[in-house]
DNA sequence: CCGTATCCGTCGTGATACTG
DNA sequence: CAGTATCACGACGGATACGG
């Protein structure tokens, strides 16, 4: 931690590649489950829109972060991946999920006080 | 990696807290120089605004990573300091700044590819 | 010193309809 | 099947001015 000065943190530039409200789902899809078709990332993501997930799948592939291939055929068929280079956001998306889970528990203890509160007022 | 399926997954909820302009930046400060006024965070800033600064600040303290403590005198003092929760959080901060780094090489990686590919055609 | 209040532009997200 | 086009809307961030 020493020589890590906020002014010269990279912190913004792992930020700035999974935030957008779908991107971290996709990206868990992908790894977990590898190649997916477009169709079968909608339907494992419901209430996405076709639009939404163009565009997300689209600043993800600008970043190197998934690959899009498309077979020319009728109908069209396009499949993704993660990229090797996407593969190594997997430890971030470790932590945050390992942290995810233990503060579910903080916040339910956090309104068990305030309840307790109220009720002693 | 066996059971985080996707949709019960957790990451959004570290996300959340880490996403606004300024909140790695002011969690990064606290965590390695401890308790500062708010004063003294404007200045290690530049670029934030009050307003900002005060947001961002609330919601940190809504979501129990910073605290804040008034001094009743005048003039004003107010200190914020990172909670033992808050601290959980530097793992993840962590994991990014340390992705942030190689990401810069595999972007100027990228660039290079693409100048070859530019000269050659 | 440490904020609030107001206004305002931009961006991300979404609903919907259309296309090769 | 896998997109694109268009419209709309709210949240976010910032500039600025004022207040205790």
């Amino acid at each position: 931690m020493a020589e890590r000065v906020p002014e010269k943190c990279r912190v913004e530039d792992a930020l700035g590649i999974l935030v957008g409200k779908w991107k971290p789902i996709i990206i868990l899809h992908l790894l977990q489950q590898g190649t997916k078709r477009f169709s079968e990332l909608k339907r494992a993501m419901p209430g996405i829109t076709q639009k939404m997930l163009t565009k997300q799948l689209r600043e993800l592939e600008d970043e190197d972060i998934v690959e899009r291939v498309v077979y020319p055929q009728v109908p069209p068929k396009v499949e993704y991946s993660i990229t090797a280079y996407g593969k190594t956001l997997e430890p971030i998306l470790e932590a945050m999920h390992e942290w995810g889970t233990k503060h579910t528990f903080h916040k339910s203890e956090k309104e068990e006080q305030e309840q307790s509160e109220r009720a002693s007022s």
